[in-house]
DNA sequence: AATTAAATTTAGACAAATCTAAAAATTATT
DNA sequence: AATAATTTTTAGATTTGTCTAAATTTAATT
């Protein structure tokens, strides 16, 4: 079965907005392609009626498993393409996702296994989230998110929450990026702001809201 | 301006067709891309509103050097992205064309002009034809047909007439690629078959029409 | 030059993906 | 439990790119 680029954009974001949401609602959806409800409704029942979502009026939506599985699978291009992105042709990590987004729905299987073969069998794109292999399988990350991290422990950035222009504007600004250590000296309780550390520079603070967003991960 | 797939296809195939042919014509073109010659008036309207041909009904069209330099543009893309499928994830050359249709219409410039300096800034791709530089600027090749080649005189090939994988399965059948160096040592006038050498090889015959789709440079 | 043949264009329809506005169903609130 | 608010769906349009069948124009042939 082959899908058009529409579709590929329903079933990603179905994916992503369910990880993190108990049940995917029709606004929700809306909101994150920029589309309208009416919209939404109407691709849904496509979807259903290709046995890649399960879908009763009214009563919400999720992938059905096969639904599932294309969606590992442009996941998997979209991150492979961010990795070359970044470690061939040398983009910075926050230009990397918008050019990904349309590499990803040119959907010959050979040409990913092969890109896949030629970066390495990579496991992780720039932004520290896993690539699925060409079964469809990924690392499940143990990184918790650095508003989790206990005080004065080491710990290594290893990801983050999304890869939104802004976010990762502001990481750039302050000099994090993945692999980057740091420690956390201090939470304030007034704003849960973070004092933290990194290597001999000056301590510095950030928001609540990007800690939650900087996956972190213990030692090594 | 931004360009859809559909009109992109149809910008290319144009541009091919105006180097071997002193006018396309609708039935041509129709037939170039497997559609209708309604859809092709069709198209020709929304291209000329967007002053990429010049168009008269009834009498003919062409691309306007707006026209032309999209075309270009989008060849530059194509034959970048074969030359990277040949070269870095080692795809036979028979399989390069077709993949590197889609990838053709990510436009970010960006992406193209890195991927340019990440491959060498290649002159030609695998089938030996030129890629456009970032200015739109290529080779213009010496080459002639094999048809023409003198008798007895080494040459080296340097393209192919086509990409139609009929052709270029008939050449790996043969052995011959790009920089396989040959001569003609016979010419039989009854059907102007070509008896042709490669280095220590025995000899062996080849149609013309294989010979006039086989591009060759002298010497060097 | 008139007729026939071929090429091209128009008219009208269709599928995909979207939209707005209105209707229906669900959920929340008094 | 009835009403209000919210969410979701339907109905009907719109745009892009395509199609078939018919009409028109140009080119070829008698």
């Amino acid at each position: 079965m082959n899908f058009s680029v529409a579709e590929e954009n329903y079933i990603k974001a179905i994916w992503h907005l369910q990880r993190y949401n108990d049940d995917v609602t029709t606004n929700l959806l809306a909101n994150q392609l920029n589309t309208r409800p009416a919209s939404v409704t109407d691709m849904l029942k496509k979807l259903k009626a290709k046995k890649l979502v399960h879908y009763e009026k009214y009563h919400g939506f999720s992938l059905t498993s096969e639904g599932k599985k294309i969606a590992l699978g442009i996941i998997r291009r979209h991150r492979l393409w961010e990795f070359f992105l970044a470690e061939k042709l040398k983009f910075d990590w926050d230009e990397v996702h918008d050019i990904a987004e349309d590499l990803e729905h040119v959907s010959s299987k050979k040409l990913i296994d092969k890109l896949d073969e030629y970066l390495g069998f990579p496991k992780v794109d720039p932004h520290g989230d896993p690539i699925p292999d060409n079964q469809g399988k990924m690392e499940t990350s143990s990184a918790i998110g650095l508003d989790e991290l206990e005080i004065n422990k080491v710990a290594e950035v290893s990801g983050v929450g999304n890869q939104s222009s802004e976010l990762l504007e502001l990481l750039k600004h302050k000099n994090i990026r993945i692999g980057t250590k740091l420690e956390v000296k201090k939470r304030f309780e007034f704003d849960q702001s973070l004092e933290i550390k990194i290597r001999n520079l000056p301590a510095f603070t950030i928001s609540e809201q990007l800690a939650k967003n900087l996956l972190v991960k213990y030692g090594k």
